[in-house]
DNA sequence: AATGAATGAGCTTTCATTCAT
DNA sequence: TATGAATGAAAGCTCATTCAT
């Protein structure tokens, strides 16, 4: 009877897991649009079944969404643990290639249950994902910060210039076909973030000087 | 005969005017939802009406992103020939500056037109006004990278990295309640991109040496 | 171009009453059973067209049910007006003949709209109507106290008798099939109301004392 | 081996009737609705298992509605023995009686049962309920009528009288709170019955005249 | 006998689009 | 050209009923 129950339980969430599976490979195929009669189909039950799961459409959703941000923050956090303490390079070398990492697996599913138009409408979607990515950029520059790793003058800019490489990194693997081919990606990034594009053939002006005018 | 083609002509111009204003209205009041009826009700026509002037709902949204998008880059592009031939820090600093006075502008419209889901479903959207920045920006670093004002150990990781700045640019206008008050947003963005954060306590380790393994 | 809107009006009122004479006739023939689609249907309509004239499923059925109510109001407040200052007999028999002559020419319609589950839900249904009829005849009771036409130690039970008449007379339309037959129904309530069953063979115990115990 | 059977019976009669008591009690907290699943959780069985006693949802209900109408019956039949050949105001007034302590009783059930949706749609509902009451009037009518109790002139109304005085009660028990506080009600509505609520100061008016025209 | 997950017909409601006036 | 009532496909959701375990 132990068992029966197990086994029930089993089939029960395999059954939610089938459904949520279905959604994916229906949000991949065909994003900004999840009609509940095709996840049906598509999971080979039907409509019913799924309202036995998930009380409506958008909670099936925000599940698909919630579970994908909780795999990235647990795949984030252990890899951010084995640079703890570490210097600045080091850190942001593998926080970036570990989102490469992540994307590059996940890709289309990551990239495009993110654009569902639902997103908007609850706040465990794009904003909650970039923003734990961000919380942990943030410890590594502030960590930097104090170490003196990093120059303070900037401190202003580093939060968007910093989300902006994230956003980059969605980007470049979203666009790139190919996931090899570039696998000094990450440390080119952090490299040109640390010691900058410049040769020195041109100096920056002074920061405090107001620069050009640009017209209305 | 022929000025009277001219006056309903130019009737007929303020009507679709009036149509795609209202439309902008909705989008900006409530993105996400944006019906016909709606539109129709703001613009002060029949529903009808709206059909003479645009095929069909996809058609009068593309029409609403597309003016936004060539509004941005004749903004844009106006700026930049100001800068055209001079150096690098001058040139990058303009473009973020004029990036950041035109979202500031128009923060709402751009934004919450971006966010219509219709936008995944057309090439016409986000991607054409990013790909238009990026255009921009290469053809800057091009010239810098011809000048030799900018090294070329990292142009693979430019077009991420400047894709990644003005998303960072479009975050922070979103975010920021006041428009005044980060002066030299732009300014410290060009020297972060050309300068870099780094302080020189730390080295970057050479390129070619692959770094950390991240746990699959 | 008066005309044409007028036409349009009328238009759209004549459709307003397809869709209600619909909706009364599937009443009729099925209670308890409404659908949208079969009011569509029988109406000559579009699903969506009932959408343009009621907002939902329960405004229209509550249209059907406040018009009905409306109606019968009107017809009993206008007949009794033709009693107003008569003796209690008149004004009696009137009420009653009243009720009869509109319950047999509304029959159905009345009977069925007010078994409608959705009535228990809005507060216009069978109360109101009732109400309305109790309303009336009990001003018609207390003026005959007001001129001793009536014995004042019934009083407690006369709303509670007089609501039974009214169930009745419902109760009597709604069973017999013949309207006609039974000219001196209504006479014959007012009658036995007034003047009791009673031949005297029996005298009704004194009021104060309490009767019979019944087993619990 | 029988008392194995026996046993087994009496198991399967208590799940029956927890069952039924679950149903009751749903129909109470909300009549209008009554959904299997919420019998079977409140019932603390599996749906199936309403399936194993109840056909369907309409006998499910059937069988709630005739035990209430047998359950009255019997209590009624019961009293009404006691008054077996009295005269016409101690049985009608021990009629009346009765059926307010039980009404009294069984309030809400009794009323919200009435209430269903379903009844509309079997005859088994209100009518029964109702037509077993009148059947017992009736015979107690009838015997009056050949005593000469009750005067023969009106026998064409008092079906419908004693419907509208049984219905009064009815009414009065649903709508009267305290059920103490109105010790005779019963003995008045016998009186009212029988003596009349006229003082004499108005006549009835001969009963063959047709007597005033409403308007259509 | 009991279970409860699965079923799917059926219902209400929405809204982009059409077309007669 | 402008109108707006009519359209009806499409979608989300419910719940009585079934049946394998």
């Amino acid at each position: 009877m132990d068992s029966k129950i197990n086994l029930r339980d089993k089939l029960k969430e395999s059954t939610r897991e089938a459904i949520l599976e279905a959604a994916v490979a229906l949000i991949i195929s065909n994003p900004g649009e999840l009609r509940m009669e095709d996840i049906a189909a598509r999971a080979g039950v039907a409509i019913g079944t799924l309202y036995n799961y998930f009380d409506n459409r958008q909670v099936l959703i925000d599940t698909i969404i919630e579970k994908r941000r909780a795999a990235a923050e647990e795949y984030i956090r252990r890899s951010l643990k084995q640079t703890e303490g570490m210097d600045i390079a080091t850190r942001l070398e593998n926080l970036f290639q570990t989102l490469v990492n992540f994307l590059t697996k996940h890709k289309t599913v990551t990239h495009h249950s993110l654009q569902l138009k639902e997103i908007g409408e609850n706040n465990s979607g794009r904003k909650s994902f970039m923003a734990m990515l961000i919380d942990y950029s943030m410890d590594i520059l502030q960590q930097a910060l104090e170490r003196k790793e990093i120059r303070p003058e900037y401190s202003d800019v580093y939060p968007s210039v910093i989300s902006g490489y994230l956003r980059g990194i969605f980007l470049n693997v979203e666009t790139t076909e190919e996931l090899s081919g570039k696998p000094d990606f990450a440390k080119q990034l952090a490299g040109l973030f640390l010691s900058g594009a410049g040769t020195g053939k041109t100096e920056i002006s002074e920061l405090p000087e107001n620069g050009l005018n640009n017209h209305p």
